[in-house]
DNA sequence: GACTCAATCAAACGATTGTTTACCCGTGAC
DNA sequence: GTCACGGGTAAACAATCGTTTGATTGAGTC
């Protein structure tokens, strides 16, 4: 059997380990997850982490470079293109929030750890950091903005509002499912979809009947 | 001498602590920092932290409460008014994004650990999320809003996405820093606020000539 | 059968964790 | 004087940390 697991689709030790990380580190944070509990949710031996990944940091810098890989890949995929603007971000940001919710815990490993500084981690959010900004001026720079808020609205911050805004319910959400789960419940992934690019290219004031 | 310092207004041990605390906090990680580390830089002896505080989770739910308290009060006083509604948010978009840049270590701690599941902490958590949430309504219920909007927006989904606009510069900044240093200089405060608030109401549609 | 190699294991490594103890010092009360 | 007390300290507590070691298994190769 030259490839593992050809009739079975359950994941080997080095798949469950990655599985129990993603879990425990968007759960509990990173510094606060113990190597012998993952091992325990994953069932390997305490070794096997070491051995398939080096480290526990190198186990998070995997985590980060999957979710950022994905994210990438979708900003050149649909904000490059010939439709217009506001139709490429609508699609953007409905593809976006779909990749969060599908991999939220990758989301949420990803943005707890983002402002930790850590030289070895630094480095890898910078580079993903470089590329994301570089697809984000190529989008801008087709989009004729008025110039009062094209000086304001410059790549890294344009792409840091936006983000924060899709990635808005999967970071809220373990408070607000305590808070009010009925109303947080009664809203579907697309409903909320369609409120961030309403919000965002539309803006809250063209929904005020009166003010 | 009843009340201590009453000349020299640099901090006692206490203070200093929870300064301490809000910096490595903020920029390690509540479970990366030692409590060691957090006595040597605030040059306090190492059990003075349980002197004062009774134990290292106390001092997050410090800081949390400090932050949590700060941003309510914002609320309270600039979303609930007679203005109109769009004047009211603009306000309280640029007072919030003041305020989280006069507290951005304390809006980075409560950040990154809010998602993080923590029976102690998750019921502090829980109760802010409700007074805000309590807020945000009242306002919601003083607008008119669009029916096809009205069913998207309730107060939990609309809480969190402003919030999340507001607090991306800090979040990111870590990150974009290494990017993009010169950009995000070049933006000042007021400036970013001005682009969440014009974002936030105007939409970014508004201000595309061609589309 | 001998050899290889990746996978797995129990056990221990030294270091660090948060927390507590017991002691010390200065000040104010009585 | 001495008693009490809040602030401060060094040292140690047990527990847990991430990592490594050395041995063992089992299937594949020659």
């Amino acid at each position: 059997m030259g490839r593992k697991d050809l009739k079975t689709n359950d994941p080997g030790s080095k798949e469950r380990i990655l599985q129990a990380a993603v879990e425990l580190f968007s759960r509990r944070g990173y510094g606060n997850t113990g190597l012998r509990e993952l091992a325990a949710l994953a069932d390997v031996n305490l070794a096997m982490i070491n051995y398939f990944y080096g480290s526990k940091k190198a186990l998070l810098k995997e985590i980060l470079d999957m979710f950022f890989s994905g994210y990438l890949e979708i900003a050149r995929s649909e904000l490059l293109g010939n439709a217009p603007p506001l139709t490429r971000l609508d699609k953007f940001i409905h593809k976006v929030v779909t990749f969060f919710s599908e991999n939220s815990e990758y989301l949420l490993v990803t943005i707890t750890e983002l402002p930790h500084e850590d030289p070895e981690i630094t480095e890898h959010k910078a580079l993903w950091g470089k590329q994301m900004i570089a697809t984000v001026k190529e989008f801008l720079d087709s989009v004729d903005l008025d110039s009062e808020i094209a000086e304001l609205a410059v790549p890294v911050l344009f792409c840091s509002t936006l983000t924060s805004m899709m990635a808005s319910k999967f970071l809220f959400n373990p408070v607000m499912a305590q808070v009010q789960p009925e109303r947080l419940a009664s809203v579907t992934l697309d409903d909320y979809a369609d409120l961030v690019s309403k919000i965002f290219l539309q803006g809250l004031g063209s929904f005020i009947k009166i003010d």
